[in-house]
DNA sequence: TTTCGAACAGAACATCGGTTCCGTGGACGG
DNA sequence: CCGTCCACGGAACCGATGTTCTGTTCGAAA
């Protein structure tokens, strides 16, 4: 199938969110002829169909404003939540993903924008081991991660040690030609390596951990 | 203002709820007489008009399946979302609140299904203080907890040991006349408390640490 | 008992809004 | 040049739906 959107398709679907987000309710055909300067009803319905056919919309037929947003995979979407993938997980010794969007997330985490703040392109991974347990974070436990190459002195990064091949996260403190890496508990002491020797994945945003 | 809501509106209003999760988008008046076997429309009209006064819900006139839902402060209300309350800081040393519905919330957080799982009657706290380090719990961490009196063995809770005057979140296993509290993290010694000393006052449900 | 207002019943009304029918213009292959 | 298909315009149709009007019931207050 053609998942291609046309301009006016995309138009009619940022519209949708946009009108959603405002009202609480979905618009009626003719709110979206007007909100999207379109001609005739007839035209958002035909685009309605197309979008309904791509499965970014799901309607139901003969009832006002039945007009329900799906994610284009057919999935449910949850108003004021963002969607997260849960890419897998994450193990001393593993490396991350490198293009996290190009995996097929074996899940979908929903955080609200209490938590995910407005950042973009996060994603999901869970812990596997006791490895981080410096960094205050225990086995199962779940890690929001901002994709980053680089950070600014003082942030938690996941960082990909070269040598000893494994992913930690750690505070970052650039200083001169290596890095310290301070770990989160402050009982503890910091490591130093080169900075060549240091490739920052990605920003901890936050952790999460249910019981 | 009178908050009292009848059972006719109590039902109108969980009707709401169900309709809104089941199609993501409000019920006509005339679903809502079938759904809540009402026998008029102008029945409906009333009912609702007294919950908008009552700030239960927002309508705009004129327009078809314009309701929105209102947390009852005329607060708007996320959907597929669960309010938990923001109740204060938590640290060792002070109490819990014992009637956390009585408190005036300072705050509210918005959590997805994922995270608060289907219970109810969350509250949320703010760590203060790094003396649950032991709990993998730092300074400025969110701790969601579930008011409980009781807990099964292996449960987490947040339990207030009396002669000492604080709160404190540990693994919990009776024993016994006494009491095994263990430590989240595994590299630490539990401490034994005489039964009567502890007092469950929650479970913990998840923690979050954002940065 | 009478009065009055809250809550309800039933129906009519007028608009809202999804659907459909018919027509147009342009791109494209033959 | 011609037929076809896609995207669109315009308008009408008619069921869906919010509103309103009149009247009834019932319990509490006067």
């Amino acid at each position: 199938m053609a998942d291609e959107l046309s301009a006016k398709q995309r138009g009619i679907l940022q519209f949708l969110e946009d009108f959603i987000a405002k009202h609480d309710y979905p618009p009626s055909i003719r709110d979206i002829q007007t909100g999207c300067d379109i001609s005739s009803t007839s035209v958002v319905d035909y685009n309605l169909k197309r979008l309904e056919e791509k499965g970014f919309i799901r309607r139901d037929r003969e009832v006002s404003r039945a007009i329900e947003l799906l994610d284009g995979q057919g999935e449910r979407r949850r108003r004021g939540t963002v969607q997260v993938p849960m890419l897998g997980r994450i193990a001393a010794g593993i490396p991350l993903p490198v293009h996290p969007d190009q995996l097929a997330p074996e899940e979908v985490l929903d955080l609200t924008e209490d938590i995910a703040g407005n950042r973009t392109g996060l994603y999901a991974l869970r812990v596997q081991g006791t490895s981080m347990i410096d960094a205050l974070i225990n086995d199962g436990d779940i890690v929001i991660l901002e994709p980053r190459q680089t950070a600014n002195p003082g942030e938690v990064v996941a960082a990909w040690i070269v040598d000893r091949e494994e992913t930690t996260l750690k505070k970052y403190y650039p200083e001169g030609a290596r890095v310290r890496l301070q770990p989160m508990n402050s009982t503890m002491e910091p490591i130093y390596e080169d900075a060549a020797n240091v490739e920052v994945q990605g920003k901890l945003v936050a952790t999460i951990r249910a019981f």
